[in-house]
DNA sequence: CAGGATCCGTGACGATACTG
DNA sequence: CAGTATCGTCACGGATCCTG
């Protein structure tokens, strides 16, 4: 099984910076997961299963694995019985809650940009 | 064929609007498309079929209509023979650039600091 | 030129069952 | 509990051809 970073190989510096970052973030579940994060603190991976609303156990499993690959979570396994597993932000993974908040920011003018427009 | 505006319906008012922003942003191309309008201002099909490096006719055009249905870019057709048709950004789309440069940005510390850490 | 129609392969994802 | 393994589906996206 392959676990490689993936950094794009491209052109342009800023396309390559924009797709890394999207590589990062994209998908449904990504982002939620580290806000989700970002309020908890740590959390087991039931929790932020039954937490992040709608997703399944394989996804949640590799979406974690791939942001402690970005080093964005730590993975912590307890040795209690049964066994438990904690997800916390890192440092460095805390330092993208001002890029989540413009997104969201940005998410709810443009929801309020499309209503006025179309009714 | 449909065409509806995509706006999720979820839960929270947090996790919509990130849903929300994702659902525009999302894939490879649209920001790619976006900043590379935001550059050149307007743009035919085939110069962005040429620019967009690795990009299909049918997905820009895909990601051309949806980008119009979120009002970040219009559409011209010209009356010329053959026919051309132009894209430009619109103001409201031209509010993103702040978002794009601040994905730009993470995406080039993120570089470094994945480089940093594993070497 | 700007795309739509069609065909098709691959991979992403859900559901289920199973393990340490 | 925290996953992995396996199976099956389906939509995304590429390649090609066609049209006004």
């Amino acid at each position: 099984m392959k676990k490689e970073i993936i950094l794009t190989q491209e052109c342009n510096q800023e396309i390559r910076a924009i797709s890394d970052t999207m590589e990062v973030l994209s998908g449904k579940w990504k982002i939620q997961i580290i806000a989700t994060l970002l309020i908890h603190g740590k959390m087991r991976f039931m929790e932020l299963l039954r937490t992040t609303n709608g997703i399944g156990a394989k996804k949640l499993s590799k979406d974690l694995e791939e942001l402690e690959m970005n080093k964005l979570i730590t993975r912590t396994v307890m040795n209690t019985k049964p066994i438990t597993v904690e997800y916390e932000i890192t440092p460095y993974g805390r330092k993208m809650e001002h890029l989540i908040n413009k997104i969201t920011e940005w998410g709810l003018k443009h929801r309020e940009h499309m209503f006025k427009e179309n009714n």
